[in-house]
DNA sequence: AAACCGGGGCA
DNA sequence: TGCCCAGGTTT
């Protein structure tokens, strides 16, 4: 071995203990570490697709209180799935864990003992995939999501965009060579939690960082030029009216169809598009049934996705008879106090906070 | 590869 | 308001 590619060697395996030393010190109390179980590990981790650690952490713990095990889960109703998932968005998580609880009941309640055998399952990419194998298996596979990637681009002072291939390729090589052989699960953990406290998008704080003395981008000054940026998608913006609809201390909502291609089944606010105008009363009339009589403005929202801006307007509404909803979608009255255990769109709860303050 | 998923929190 | 987050799936 030439003395270059012994003392990388040796870098590296130094970077490993850095990163796992830290780890071992430094690392947060969280609900989902507390056992190497496989069915803690996995919703835990889909509870944390595209969701912060701290949005995430209450709804883990009730979550495991509803369905302890995976049989429980299995044996739920999907209703009651997402009346726990109600609030963490992106429903279809929900629905996917649910559907893979039942493929792993049926295939006789063992959970996947490789990567590969995760990846079958609905609601677990690469990312997911990798992070359970890596904490439950001890697989030797990088979890790279959105710190990982900042956390190695910076490392290697990466030109490429992580979102290219090429770029991408790199940063699965470094990432792949932090990880231990013994532990790659914390090891992981540890690159994504340096991700979330320390290796920041803005203003890192890389003084404390266990890789600050084998960081390029740290040793350029100049951390927060990395992950080059991608192209950006231009927000679309909406205008949309949602009507509260209040009738003895009970909401009106209507349920979304079952075949849906957003948020399938679940229970939302009547709501309109377009410009707000005269005229809007027919339209809830024409898409939910009954008469309608909109009254004064309650606020205003705003309801952000990915690439897409809602400018919601909030509404008063009666109608002239409570059974001529009937005609229109799937329609119930209910408690505001109820609505806990309701699978219900993140909007409904946005919308009726702003009617309580 | 890119679009889409119709969330949520924070500066 | 823009940006980011322990991404997955579809086209």
């Amino acid at each position: 071995m030439s003395e270059m590619a012994e003392n990388a060697g040796e870098n590296l395996a130094e970077q490993r203990r850095d990163l796992l030393a830290w780890f071992d010190e430094q690392q947060r109390d969280l609900p989902w570490r507390r056992s190497r179980e496989p069915y803690p590990v996995w919703v835990s981790e889909v509870m944390l697709q595209q969701t912060r650690v701290e949005t995430a952490r209450p709804y883990f713990e009730s979550f495991i209180e509803s369905f302890p095990s995976v049989e429980a889960l299995a044996s739920a109703d999907v209703e009651a799935v997402l009346g726990k998932w109600s609030g963490l968005g992106y429903y279809q998580r929900a629905r996917r864990l649910h559907a893979a609880a039942r493929l792993i009941v049926a295939a006789g309640g063992s959970f996947p003992t490789t990567v590969e055998e995760w990846l079958e399952l609905p609601g677990v990419g690469r990312y997911t995939a990798a992070a359970i194998a890596s904490i439950v298996l001890a697989v030797r596979e990088p979890a790279i999501d959105g710190n990982v990637m900042r956390v190695v681009a910076r490392l290697l002072a990466l030109k490429e965009s992580p979102k290219k291939s090429a770029g991408w390729r790199a940063i699965e090589a470094k990432a792949r060579e932090l990880l231990d052989f013994d532990r790659p699960g914390d090891s992981n953990q540890a690159i994504m939690e340096i991700g979330a406290a320390i290796c920041r998008p803005r203003r890192p704080r890389c003084s404390i960082c266990p890789l600050e003395k084998d960081c390029l981008a740290a040793a350029a000054g100049e951390p927060e030029r990395y992950p080059a940026a991608g192209r950006k998608a231009p927000v679309l913006r909406q205008r949309r009216r949602v009507a509260v609809v209040e009738s003895g201390g009970s909401v009106l909502l209507f349920r979304r169809p079952g075949d849906s291609a957003r948020m399938a089944g679940l229970w939302e606010l009547p709501w309109i598009d377009g410009e707000p105008k005269e005229g809007s009363e027919e339209a809830f009339g024409q898409r939910y049934g009954g008469r309608w009589k909109v009254g004064p403005q309650r606020g205003r929202v705003r309801h952000g996705v990915t690439n897409r801006s809602f400018q919601i307007e909030v509404v008063e509404a009666k109608l002239s008879s409570d059974n001529e909803v009937a005609e229109g979608p799937e329609a119930g009255w209910f408690r505001r106090s109820d609505l806990a255990g309701v699978p219900t769109t993140g909007l409904v709860g946005k919308v009726l906070r702003l009617l309580d303050t």
